[in-house]
DNA sequence: AGGGGTTAGGAAATGGGGTTTACAAAGTCC
DNA sequence: GGACTTTGTAAACCCCATTTCCTAACCCCT
């Protein structure tokens, strides 16, 4: 609610971070382009990053008969983000360096009895003790670990509020975790977690509004609004999957009828498919994994029930996500998690199909509807990205003290 | 989406005058508490707004042995704005002062034929020109005029892209409109001017984020987020009157089945009635105004018949509400315009009974339903925020020179 | 009536942020 | 080697808000 100065700082600071991680490597010149800043606050917010060695100089531009420019890029080798994925059945750890690449994974299961917070901790932190050792960095090159768990998250207290899953209500998670993990922690949801992999580095990327609609086992969609991450008042914005989609449809966990979920959720559309033909060999019961392969295997071959189970997802999907385009009117719809990349391009053409549709003229030519480009798992690169921001924020303010002649001219001569 | 230091002068320059407007007549200091702004910057802020004349000092509160609080208050008669609400049927103007206090107002009605943009711009400006004669302010105090008007809005070019009711494309109404008016014109669409209205004046103040559902004929959803006004990519969010509520449902307008206004709109609740009990009293066929209107007293004396009308929007307008609740998990949603204000209490008793029902607990506790307070026409009063913020942020800086020892302790004394 | 305590509010100093301007550094081209 | 061009840093400047200091204005008490 209320902006001060240093938000403003923090903002470019991010927006230059991501422009170098996005074009790396580049110039100060390009920066300042990009993102419409002067070239002084860029060389000092570039200036600041180089003393965090969060980027190097790399080297110089050939120029035509110029001073060439200086080129910065990520150092990748600066420091490294942990990013865990909290599913119902799994646990899934990913360490990033800055480039935010993957060096290594760890997969916990989880078995449907495992439901105590302190079992789930365990996996966490076994799982982070993994991914620290394969990668072979010092515990000091960490910069922080983003967790991500499903549910209403109080992300300043650290407090699980609600998890639908394991019936958890008001679990101080993040204390739980730090008493096994000493790196700076960062909690949140899944939902959030995509939308800010999307903004870093996905389909959002300079995108003002957008709206993260998130195709999972749950449905949601993450609020990039302003620029920015909408929250709402109390951190749970975005519960778009239970959004009534049919008046008295089916029947919801969540005790409603015909939510957007129970449609066009990876459940949901097994339903679909059952209700259509139930017997169809595409169906696994189950087995939601194998039943979503199974119908993109079946679209490729145009197989006529799997190209009747998409179109009918894409009809419910279509009308939901014109709702949204109507409500928020922004530029970019991102199509993202595990069943949107599975079903791919087929599904998003039969989407784009039924927002048109079902939306209103203007706003729809306003908006693009894309698949999310991010080709690992986003909650692990949303949930680092979490920890990334979190380093970028916390800057002492004046700690490089920039001694004269000290870090100029280091970098590989041309 | 660029923000910069300005903005940030700009907002708690709002901030201040909505309170003093909310609180008048108040202290810098009750100010600074408000506002949480120092108290430094409040006098500042205070002292500019004191150049303007749009306040004045009024006079000192009692102390209890220290020196008195000196008051400030709006300076009622230190300008006028004018709002206009142009609709389907009727122009209305209305002139405030800047105490938002209506001094006149002036009705036009248009015929069903009349629907030129030159017709329209007429009546707009013989009520324009009726209000200030009425009023009998000097043109020169007049700070601005905003107007309203329905559908879709470029707010910078002053164009009226699209008009659903009178197939209006791409008039370029502020132009048409600064021929016969003087003053400083803004432009946008009813929506927006509600929720701004809430904003300054009403159940939003205050609040980060908000939600400003106008039920009238045609319905939608104001949106204020982070503390402003969301406008989405083209300036065209809130479009929430055709979010899919029945799939397959009643045909809208708009092309599509089972809009959320087809139910809850003033014509949709007819149908409720005449779907519920055809030959019903109630009903007056083509007067929209007199059959809400019936509806409501027939609540008032408890007639099944009515009852089960408001029962059956209100739980239609709880499912949609509920989905706005769950998406933006906003701190309050405002019931406003004509129809929320004719069913009151009842309607949003039975609302709130939905909404509970269709939304999930965290953020359904998280958001108070409330009917707006806004005594007057809501559109005319926000169309005339406008322009109140037209005239604050339009400040050259530094041109009220602040003479030394010149406005020291003018005021009257205690 | 004249201190002493107390609160209000103005003025100046301070610090964060961004931009503009000046200038040195580092090239190409002739 | 000089002229021209471009980069990037450093310094000056403007804007905004906060902190600090000090005076003004009041009450109460003696």
């Amino acid at each position: 609610m209320k902006r001060t100065s240093r938000d403003i700082r923090t903002a470019n600071r991010y927006e230059v971070l991501r422009e170098i991680i996005a074009e790396s490597p580049t110039s100060r010149q390009e920066l300042a382009a990009a993102t419409g800043l002067s070239l002084a606050t860029v060389a000092t917010l570039v200036g600041e990053l180089l003393d965090l060695r969060m980027i190097t100089e790399v080297g110089f531009e050939d120029s035509a008969g110029g001073r060439p420019r200086g080129l910065v890029a990520v150092n990748a080798s600066g420091g490294a983000l942990i990013g865990v994925d909290i599913a119902e059945t799994y646990v899934r750890v990913e360490l990033f360096d800055l480039g935010l690449n993957v060096l290594a994974r760890a997969d916990e299961d989880m078995r449907p009895g495992e439901s105590l917070p302190e079992q789930v901790v365990g996996h966490v932190a076994a799982a982070v003790g993994s991914v620290v050792a394969q990668a072979g960095v010092e515990g000091a090159r960490v910069l922080g670990v983003g967790v991500s768990v499903p549910g209403q998250v109080d992300r300043d207290t650290g407090i699980a509020e609600y998890a639908p899953n394991w019936d958890w209500h008001d679990v101080p998670l993040l204390d739980l975790l730090s008493e096994h993990i000493a790196y700076p922690l960062y909690l949140d949801n899944p939902l959030r977690a995509c939308a800010v992999a999307e903004l870093w580095f996905g389909a959002a990327r300079g995108h003002g509004d957008a709206v993260v609609v998130n195709l999972g086992t749950g449905v949601g969609a993450g609020l990039v609004l302003g620029g920015g991450l909408h929250r709402g008042v109390s951190n749970s914005a975005g519960e778009w999957g239970h959004t009534t989609l049919v008046l008295d449809g089916r029947l919801c966990h969540c005790g409603n009828h015909g939510c957007v979920e129970t449609y066009v959720g990876a459940p949901g559309i097994m339903l679909n498919l059952r209700e259509l033909s139930p017997k169809s060999t595409l169906l696994h019961p189950e087995d939601q994994t194998a039943t979503i392969n199974a119908l993109a295997r079946g679209v490729a071959d145009r197989e006529p029930v799997a190209l009747k189970v998409v179109r009918d997802t894409a009809r419910y999907l279509g009308a939901g996500i014109a709702d949204l385009v109507n409500l928020l009117n922004p530029q970019v719809v991102v199509l993202s998690s595990w069943v949107a990349a599975t079903l791919g391009e087929p599904l998003l053409n039969e989407v784009r199909e039924a927002v048109s549709r079902h939306s209103l003229r203007r706003p729809f030519t306003a908006t693009e509807i894309v698949l999310s480009p991010i080709p690992t798992d986003p909650v692990c690169l949303g949930a680092a990205t979490f920890a990334l921001e979190g380093a970028l924020s916390s800057i002492s303010q004046r700690s490089g003290r920039r001694v004269a002649g000290g870090r100029t001219r280091t970098a590989p001569s041309a």
